[in-house]
Order: C-alpha cells, then structure tokens, then sequence
DNA sequence: CGTCCATTTGAGGTGGATCAACCCTAGTGG
DNA sequence: CCACTAGGGTTGATCCACCTCAAATGGACG
C-alpha cells in the first residue's frame, strides 16, 4: 500500500457518500453501507492499474475493499507457481475482509479498477459496539464461505465442461448486462479459477459455441443462447 | 432430527458443564465454552451411529453442534452421486453452524459420534445482545472459510501425491496422540476429501510406505516417519 | 473359522495436460 | 489511415497422471 501515496486519494466521510451510487453493473445490496453507515467511518477511494497488486497473501489485513469499477482476482501460489484463484470481485462485491490479523489470499486488479476501502481496525472497532454491523460481517464471510463449499465441489468432482458451464452461469449471473457479459479475465485466469488450463477451457468454450449454446462478439463478449442446457451440463 | 426423541437424551444448563473436559484427543481451545459461557444456553448431549445423518443439504439450520468424540464428515453431492467432502470435524470441532437458515452441506457420522448442541435460534439471540459471541461466531466461520481455501488450491491445483501429503499431516496435527494417527475414515472418504479415487489415495500411501516415509499398523493406524519430506511434497 | 467389507494391487483406458503452431485483434507508430 | 507488432486466443498432436475395471488379500467381527 506504499505506492497509495503516490496516486490519487480521495477520503472523506463514508455517510456523506455512501447511500449514492456506487456504479454496479445491476442493483446489488450495498453492503458496504450496511456496515459503514457510521459516524466515524471513513472511506477512502483508491485505483489500481491492470495486473497491480492490491495486497499479497499473509500481508497484515489493513484495509477492508469494496470494488466500484474493474475486477479483482484472490488468489494462492504454490512454490513453483501454480496459481489457484478463490474468487472474482465484481462491482458491488466485498473483499479482503478477515477478522484476523493477515490477508489469506492475495489480491490483484484484472483490469483497471477503483474501489472504495475503510480501515479493518475502525470496522471491528464500530463491530464492537454495534451488534448489527457485527452480524453483517458475518453474514459476509458466511457468503464467502458459501462460495468456497460449492468451488470445492466443482474443484474435485466436476468435468471441465462442468466448469465451464457452472463459470459461464455465475458469470451471467453477476455480470450480463442486456443478455450480454463482458468478461474482464483471459483464459488463463478462467483456467486457473476453474482448476484447468488455458486451453481446456478454450476448447470447451469452443464447443458450446459450435453447438449454438453461447455465442461470441469478441473472446470476451459472450451470450448464453441456451441457459438450461448449460444448467443440465452443470450437473 | 425426529429418531432424536428415539434415542438417550441429556439435557442440562450448559454454563454447569462447559469449561469440564470434552474429550478432545489433545488440548484445544473450547470453542463452545467461549460461545456459550451465559445464563439460558442449553446444551443437549446426543449420539449417532456409524453412517448416520445429522442433518441433510439445504436442511433447515436449527442446532449447532460440537463434536464430543467419534468423527463427522460433511460434504455435498452431485446429482449422479459423486461427492466432495468439505471438511472432517473431530474432537472439539464445532460444525454445522450457519448464519443463514439452512445448512449447506450434509453431515454425516463417520464412525460412534456424540455430540453437543445447542439451538441455533438461542446462540443467535445471545449473539445478539453480547459482542463478544458475534465475535466469536464470526472467526469460527472465518476458520472454516481459510480452511475451505486452502482445500480450493489443493483440489484445483496439487498433485495426488501432494495432496495424500498434505491430508497426511493435517489428520497428524489435529489427531495425532503419541505420534500415531487413528484414522476414523475409509480410503473411499480420504479420496472423497482429496478430489482422488479411493484406489489412488491407497497407491498413495503404500508408496509412502515403500520409501518409510510412514509405517501402518493396520490401515488407519499410520505413524508418520518423516514429516519433513512429507512438507516438501505437500510443495 | 468363516463371512464380509475394506484395502491393496494389477492392467488398461482416457480426460485433460503439455507442447507447438497458427490466428486474430487491439494498440502503436509511421 | 494503414502496416506492424505483441499478447491473447484457438486448434492440433501427443503424452501421462489418474481413473476404471478387475481380482486378490487382509482384518474385524460374529
């Protein structure tokens, strides 16, 4: 977070800004507000460029993130650098949130990205005194932990067409805008969230499209032409 | 929960019995005791058979449990019967808990198991008047959220062998009494965990075996010989 | 001591990985 | 405005780690 100095920087207080739009692609719950609609909170807005690290596994969790615009990938490594992504952030979405001392996984921009972020500390302190905020946290990494259980499920059981099919139905889900989602990851992040290569999903993503289930306008612009049949595929 | 009613049933105020041993292999934090060291929490001692259920996927949420001994496997299913296993609860593990309203992965006993539980609407309601047990309901689920993580990079990225190893020394540091492990789950669970077949977790191991890294005596009594090397595969 | 299930071991098949071109397109500079 | 380039994406050929199917072995328990 050192080079945050260096760009710009915008802090003010959270209640006199959030409650405003916060530019998700769809209505989304703002969960930043839940939780930050506090005397005393302070947000501050910050962007990262396309592949900037925002922070890196077992850093000291500073700060708590709320993507505005952009993408973000959480991520491990293995030694040898095999890379498995735990999730995507999207507009909207919460990350980097953990009541303990250090992040678990690292966090990187896919894209140019700003997000809005408080102080990990202001918001457990705030938790301490205020039950519902406390519940919210929870209720957030509950999701999280949601997510991870059905990942795992797709991780050591499913085939890559399932993969692919269960990827292309979140991602329709969290980002189509009018029947349409622009991806903002390359095939090598899908492959590396979805527990393949990059070419295996490139192959699968072929084959729905020959047989008439997506259609492309661009690698990274795809319509799903036929939901149900990738919901059957998805097992 | 109805063959509950069927079966020996022990009921008494919980702040009377928490804080007493609970019969953890090795000395574990009670997480229990901390959750629910207050007037009104009543806990309820309660048995299953080998392969019974303790609760089903997507079944209404309405106890929390804590391992007492014997072993508990929780996982989810695909429609044709494959199965990924999230997580092993032991000794001292506290399981089934959900902010939501139903469970998302089913429970199973995998061997004798007695457990302790309370109401989930109870905790919920204590949690809501003291911070301290919000706290601590959240870094429960924060736990089994890491733990979910690093099971993601296992499934969608190690080796078979990489994961027997790390699988390995999981059960050693959390069961290991004298430097033996006395495994309560078959081959067919081990690779239900893993994102393996049976046939190659047992490959697995006798290799292990082979090399000395580890020695049986029957097959779910291992002592591990090498923890180093065991590290260093686990990569 | 026999039965039954868990485990091991073997033989062979295969889905996805690896290695290798090639292609497309967005961005760059002339 | 267009040629050039580089990085992302696709496709093909081959390989191999793990799965599948099958059989033998072992251990727990009546």
């Amino acid at each position: 977070m050192a080079q945050m100095l260096t760009q710009t920087l915008k802090t003010e207080a959270i209640n006199t800004q959030i409650g405003g739009k916060i530019a998700p692609a769809r209505p989304v719950s703002d969960q930043f507000g839940a939780i930050a609609g506090h005397a005393g909170l302070v947000a501050t807005e910050f962007s990262y460029r396309k592949d900037e690290e925002i922070y890196g596994e077992d850093e000291p969790a500073e700060y708590v993130y709320q993507v505005v615009s952009g993408a973000v990938r959480s991520y491990k490594l293995l030694s040898d650098g095999r890379r498995q992504i735990g999730a995507f952030h999207l507009p909207g979405d919460v990350f980097g949130l953990e009541p303990g001392q250090t992040h678990r996984l690292a966090a990187e921009a896919i894209i140019a990205t700003s997000v809005r972020l408080v102080e990990r500390a202001s918001l457990e302190r705030v938790a301490g005194t205020d039950v519902q905020v406390a519940r919210k946290l929870w209720a957030m990494t509950a999701g999280e932990l949601r997510h991870a259980e059905d990942h795992m499920l797709l991780l050591g059981r499913k085939t890559a067409m399932e993969r692919v099919a269960t990827f292309l139905l979140e991602m329709d889900r969290r980002l189509a805008v009018a029947n349409m989602m622009a991806l903002p990851m390359c095939r090598r992040d899908i492959g590396d969230y979805l527990g393949l290569t990059l070419e295996t999903v490139s192959r699968a993503l072929s084959q729905l499209h020959a047989k008439g289930i997506l259609g492309f306008s661009g690698a990274r612009q795809i319509v799903l032409r036929n939901r149900q049949h990738l919901h059957n595929l998805d097992a």
